[in-house]
DNA sequence: AGCATATGGTTGATATTGTCAACCATCTAG
DNA sequence: CTAGATGGTTGACAATATCAACCATATGCT
């Protein structure tokens, strides 16, 4: 097989494959971008805009419009932020928070499914590795 | 952390970005899309549009498109299929040859940039569960 | 206080990437 | 020789990503 990037880009597609696969059977509709902002902001309620760009590591314009849209759709709220009037954070509606759960069971579903032939050691090993991956790859831009 | 899915989106962001400044570092403008391509039917000479289609996990049409700016740019030689008047045979030009070179040594720092953290064992042990991964996604495929 | 600068967020423009479906020409099997 | 499969092309479009300009507010400095 070829290089280890080559693999990473095989191994997302057939990942983002999946998981449309079953949101789709699920009937939920929504493009993976707004789910994932979606899950950002149910594991950390009241987070900043700013800090989903960054978490995600994605424009911060991205995430304007998405979130613009998940609020049109009713799935989050925007409270005012106490001491800066330009910020504001972000918490999931009730409806938002039924999503979430629902996508939380297929996202566990997927990565069930994904590190399936592995055992419990390398699956654990392997977040690691990505994590350490990232970093490295971060790092870099420190230093022009 | 989170997730091994999101951990993935994360890593391959990182991946494509740090591949893109370096490119651009090198003068190298073409989209990534095009290079992978372009690296596709570089490890294998006369490479049918469907079997890169089908290695990168691609589009047919996608790969139309870029095969024929990669063509147009002159960096790419279409030759006849001898049985199969459908079909062409696809295989770097010249320049292709020399860019491909170019790509292949970029790439390949970008790999030990991001593997730069691990061990030997630990680089290997990774590719290989990446593929053990992606095989075991697109196996559900087959099952409906 | 008054200023420069940084920051959170918005917007517009645009490039890249991925998906779907219809379609043509040819090939292949029966 | 016909029916269906296949390689490839095309059109339309959705999704994702990037860049730069910009507004309003905040913050640090003097």
């Amino acid at each position: 097989m070829s290089s280890a990037g080559n693999a990473l880009f095989g191994l997302l597609h057939a990942y983002k494959r999946v998981l449309r696969e079953r949101y789709m059977a699920a009937g939920i509709i929504l493009p993976l971008s707004h789910l994932r902002v979606l899950g950002e902001i149910g594991r950390h309620e009241g987070v900043m805009a700013r800090e989903i760009a960054a978490a995600l590591l994605q424009d911060k314009g991205l995430i304007t419009r998405v979130t613009r849209e998940l609020e049109r759709e009713g799935l989050i709220e925007r409270h005012p932020h106490p001491t800066d009037s330009r910020a504001a954070h972000l918490a999931l509606s009730a409806n938002g928070r039924a999503l979430r759960e629902r996508i939380k069971t297929i996202e566990k579903a997927c990565d069930a499914q994904m590190v399936a032939a592995l055992s419990t050691d390398q699956a654990d090993a392997f977040i690691d590795t990505v994590n350490a991956m990232t970093e490295q790859l971060d790092r870099e831009q420190e230093t022009p």
